[in-house]
DNA sequence: CGACACCTTGAATGCGCTCAAGAGGCGTGG
DNA sequence: CCACGCCTCTTGAGCGCATTCAAGGTGTCG
């Protein structure tokens, strides 16, 4: 929420080294063209609660997650929030048609991206469509998100929605650290609730009755899930 | 809901003379590349509440809608529907990484579509990068719809709901009928209640309170808008 | 050790849901 | 032309799930 101090280095790493090299937009790039690129892209370091954009601010340039967990949000006008994602490292932000963001991004821990100027970008995209496509891809990815999502906002109870998002999470963590039982969850309860349309209140009880159901146990910094099985029954598929 | 029993003529009309040229992925096409394009696509009727494509069916071609509207659902298990929106001529349809459709799509009333050959398809944008571009900005609309859905379905209450649905669907019918405080409902409430996750009975009874503080009139076919500042207001924007 | 943030738990309220019935529109057929 | 059935929409009554309001617990960091 704080307003976003930045702090940056000229990106001495080169794209080779780049953790997230293949999940990113950057596997549509081959080796002579990720040595152009990385000369377009700059890493910024954010610290926890740090705003990297907010909705309605000239996007200026996109950016992709490298490492940490970032909440993306809309806020109506009376400070009602509603979260409509998480990034995670490989995410591609910054897409919009308006020119301005339509919501806003802050970091959860420690967050680092890798920024592009949009200008630069663009320009470095006219001749390379496989990049496009790449980016296209990304968007297509999200917008099946988005509605599996709608559906969870709109017709699934609050046991429903907080099995599903447990295993959606633990399904969207593998490719980082591996398919396990042990799901971290760095965001706050306030955020869970505001990503499932729900209070904190109800997350919380929630939690605690799947928990006393032995469905998960709740740990420092996330859950443990005992039973997916059970889970996976109480998410309604 | 019914099997889609399709019946098609071969493109008699050219692209030149159709009516959503410049709104649709077509804007992005000159004359020349439009001649050709237009022995990609075939016009295909559908009556009402005949099924377009189902979530899950491999999908084969994209379409463009060129008359009427259609739903956009997935279903859960247990037959609860959301609606993931109206589509309305102009619209693209069938963008999906994984192959097959991740929504179903049904006419509402008669719905006349053009549809591509998938296969066809990606050799003619293979290299036309315009084309690709255009795609490209459809999805990311479409996405900044679906993010500001969520907010909707999470967030608002039942009354916000229907005041934002009625000012929006106002609002997209604007660029095929020009600007009316008249607005055509070819949805059922039940529809409606699917896309704004509330019941069909809170839907009309919102609706009836609506009337009731004269901010519509509801008439046969739609509503009409009797005091938009109002409805604004109960949209919580 | 105290302050603060975050999380949990409890009790009561209320919004939207469920269940049920009634009203209205429309096409069909006598 | 009206009678009838069917379907959609509306309205009412009561309920229940998630919320609100309020307090208490837990962990962290100065």
């Amino acid at each position: 929420m704080k307003p976003s101090v930045v702090t940056f280095e000229p990106n001495g790493n080169s794209c080779r080294d780049c953790s997230i090299r293949e999940s990113s937009v950057c596997s549509a790039l081959d080796a002579a063209e990720l040595r152009q690129f990385e000369h377009l892209g700059r890493r910024v370091q954010f610290g926890p609660c740090e705003t990297v954009f907010s909705e309605e601010d000239i996007a200026t340039s996109y950016c992709n997650v490298l490492d940490g967990v970032m909440r993306l949000y809309k806020l109506l006008p009376d400070g009602r929030r509603q979260i409509v994602g998480f990034a995670l490292p490989g995410d591609f932000l910054g897409m919009n048609i308006s020119g301005r963001h339509n919501f806003s991004a802050d970091a959860i821990g420690s967050v680092a991206v890798c920024q592009f100027a949009k200008a630069a970008f663009g320009r470095f995209i006219e001749d390379r469509p496989h990049l496009l496509r790449r980016i296209n891809e990304l968007a297509i990815r999200e917008l099946t998100q988005a509605r599996e999502h709608m559906v969870l906002l709109g017709r699934r109870s609050a046991e429903e929605k907080v099995a599903t998002f447990l295993l959606s999470w633990r399904e969207r963590l593998i490719p980082l650290n591996g398919p396990s039982n042990t799901v971290p969850l760095p965001m706050s309860r306030q955020d869970i609730a505001d990503y499932l349309g729900l209070t904190i209140e109800t997350v919380s009880r929630t939690f605690t009755k799947l928990e006393r159901d032995g469905v998960i146990e709740i740990i420092h910094g996330g859950i443990s899930l005992l039973d997916p099985a059970r889970a996976e029954a109480l998410a309604a598929a």
